[in-house]
DNA sequence: CAGCATCCGCTTTGATACTG
DNA sequence: CAGTATCAAAGCGGATGCTG
């Protein structure tokens, strides 16, 4: 392993996940949780299989992920985050919180994972009436469909179908994303090829207290 | 510039700072502010100069970084991060706030630098007696000395010396930040030899809430 | 001297093929 | 499914050279 050798915290950080696509492998394990080695390299389009390989024996050794092998039904090693790389969290989240002003500019063919929502999804979203019912948004962009849902007052997202959800949105992903989040309006959006079937007013009950038309500069909560 | 090609704000964010050495140039333009190409490469032991200077070019494409021609009695330019560079500060912060927990296992023989200790300074240290007098502790590890100060209860860190300081501290930079942080006692400290001239009360004044002999998974404030 | 650009040997990566 | 093996291309580290 490489290390930049200077007595600084962050330098130390990046001497352990600093390498390219650690912090990609801890995103899925983050957002996926305990994953066999083709779920996770399923998550990661474009890393090499050995790459994948290396990267987690590194943090194997570093101590952020564990292996486990699994119970008979599933036969297979699992990897997982131990509770010392689950402490990342916080910093991958900042980071993509600040990644977030560049997702209108991503080109059209990026790949893309359905999981991948949950990062903007529980960040920018929050339920206007927590006292109401509980609500599911059913999405479907890219793979497999997914899953959000507010149950008093929480917004989460899970993959999966719903047999009744009150809004199902489908697109492609730039669409969704910009749909869900508000960036674009419901009418926009369906006219720029997003399909929806159910209650619009489901969306407007998840956008953020000071939702509008506003472009901002990276609002910080 | 090498991208991830995914629709995800995380691999976004690594796409603009992700390579090596970036975020290290990063951290040396929010802890010394505006700078000239050599103190970066002052402050970054290790890189290639072609590498910084590359790296400086791709960030002030990206929008994070300005240049601008200072004016004579400079008379050369600086770099400065804009606001949207200073919108990363939480994630480094964060990132570093992670890493403070590798460095009692830091080889000795690591690079160091005196303003590298602002981050963990002022991440872990606060004033017990925001209303007793201001006070100076003066620091001289690796190169130039820094000032750890406390007036009305904020906890600053700045380059330079002290006429009179409370308590003036030197040592290798493991030791002296073990001590700082209160992870080692100072007499401990001074045992395993640390310098110290002065008043330690000072030290134990600017000791978190929190702090005994906790050896502790990394408090999160 | 500050601020790079160029060249070169070495390491890391990306893509694919192959194995238990 | 869960990797290892192979190899070309790209990136990096170090040294050196050039320019105002």
């Amino acid at each position: 392993v490489r290390s930049y050798k200077q007595f600084c915290s962050l330098a130390k950080t990046l001497d352990v996940i600093g390498e390219r696509w650690t912090m990609l492998v801890l995103r899925e394990l983050m957002l996926r949780g305990a994953s066999r080695y083709t779920d996770l390299r399923d998550g990661l389009p474009g890393i090499a299989t050995n790459l994948l390989a290396e990267r987690l024996r590194d943090l194997e050794q570093a101590g952020l992920v564990a292996r486990e092998e699994a119970p008979p039904p599933v036969a297979t090693t699992l990897y997982r985050l131990t509770p010392r790389g689950e402490e990342l969290r916080p910093a991958l989240v900042e980071l993509a919180q600040w990644g977030m002003a560049l997702m209108p500019d991503a080109p059209d063919d990026d790949s893309f994972r359905g999981h991948w929502l949950e990062l903007p999804v529980e960040l920018h979203l929050a339920d206007r009436e927590p006292d109401g019912p509980p609500m599911t948004i059913e999405v479907r962009t890219g793979g497999a469909p997914m899953l959000i849902e507010s149950v008093d007052g929480a917004v989460r997202t899970r993959s999966g179908t719903a047999e009744h959800p009150d809004l199902l949105i489908s697109g492609p992903p730039k669409l969704v994303l910009g749909t869900l989040i508000g960036k674009v309006g419901l009418q926009d959006a369906a006219a720029r090829g997003l399909q929806y079937e159910g209650d619009p007013s489901a969306l407007a009950r998840l956008q953020p207290p000071g939702a509008a038309v506003t472009e901002a500069a990276g609002p910080r909560p």
